[in-house]
DNA sequence: TATGTTCTGTACAGTTATGTATTGTTATGA
DNA sequence: TCATAACAATACATAACTGTACAGAACATA
């Protein structure tokens, strides 16, 4: 008996629709699309979500809290001296794959008023984060400025514009970078 | 008399879609949308192309031509010594939005393979370049890699990562990174 | 003025998408 | 075991999108 029908979360409705956002971007994360990617229909959808929009609100809520605040709102980091933190921030950045979703965000931005909000927030903690580290390290002005962006710019868009690096070389040139950055 | 009727180019149907390829990748390409925004019915667009899919391969070959060749491909940058070759290309960069495009070719390369193929020739290509330059500066190994790399993905995406910065300041960064990527 | 080329709108057919309504099935807790 | 919550399928109405067919207007040129 038991002809058992496959039953759907919440969870893991977001998390195709996180896998299509990624790919596809926002205008890619189609209802029907993610019920056949989960191989069933989708009447469900509509029992979690009100509509597309709320889903979508979801996406947002989740990249925010889990690809932003893991770094820059972390209080282990915080005690580490400017040096150490610097690293174990660029090394955080690389294991969690933190430039997962930032292509896909940053595109959505550019026609949705409400991410683009959020979005410019993100990069703006990410700048704050990283200045207050090379201050820290001695570094002023533009000076400061200028190896602020640079770091940000490379380490959340290292994944998107690089993917076929090894894991090996990604590690090399992390630490060289390393080197580089605080080096004055 | 003169009932004048808006004439729509194929020229004007790329700008368009560039346009629209820009702000929302390439799934907000759609005919009837662009046709909307160009205030004329969609029955010129199968005049001009086969079909949405012609479209799709003219701005494949619209980006490749003109947002890769530019720099890369340029002889007279090729004459200069490399300390100027470097600073004329990140002139040259920034002059003309060379990553205006890179967030959507990038993002639609995900889903397409020939659109992947197109694009990581061309991240190929502008590591080549500069990878030359930077051994010309007498850079060498992973440092030399390090170096490219980080040229290469903070120069294509600064317009996009950091849209709000003013040309003044973005033009003081220039310099400072200039005189920081040549350091030894 | 005649003629072909370049575009236009309108109409139609087919596909894919959203959202609603309704009813059925399974798991859980009282 | 009974009620309810948490899913499921199916059917339906509507809108958006693609592509085709076709008749006609404007333009270039001879």
């Amino acid at each position: 008996m038991t002809n058992k029908i496959n039953r759907v979360s919440k969870d893991q409705w977001l998390a195709k629709a996180l896998e299509a956002l990624e790919e596809g971007g926002i205008e890619a994360v189609k209802v029907g699309r993610l019920a056949k990617a989960l191989g069933i229909s989708r009447s469900g959808f509509y029992w979690h979500f009100k509509n597309r929009q709320e889903l979508f609100d979801h996406l947002l809520d989740y990249w925010t809290r889990e690809y932003t605040g893991i770094v820059t709102d972390n209080p282990d980091l915080m005690k580490l001296d400017p040096k150490k933190q610097l690293l174990a921030s660029m090394e955080m950045i690389r294991d969690n794959h933190l430039g997962k979703f930032d292509l896909a965000m940053t595109l959505w931005a550019k026609t949705d008023s409400n991410i683009r909000k959020v979005v410019n927030e993100v990069v703006k903690m990410r700048l704050d984060y990283l200045r207050a580290i090379f201050a820290e390290l001695g570094f002023k002005g533009d000076e400061l400025e200028m190896r602020t962006r640079l770091f940000v710019c490379y380490h959340a868009w290292e994944d998107t514009v690089f993917p076929d690096l090894s894991d090996q070389q990604r590690s090399k040139l992390l630490k060289l970078r390393y080197q580089y950055l605080i080096q004055k």
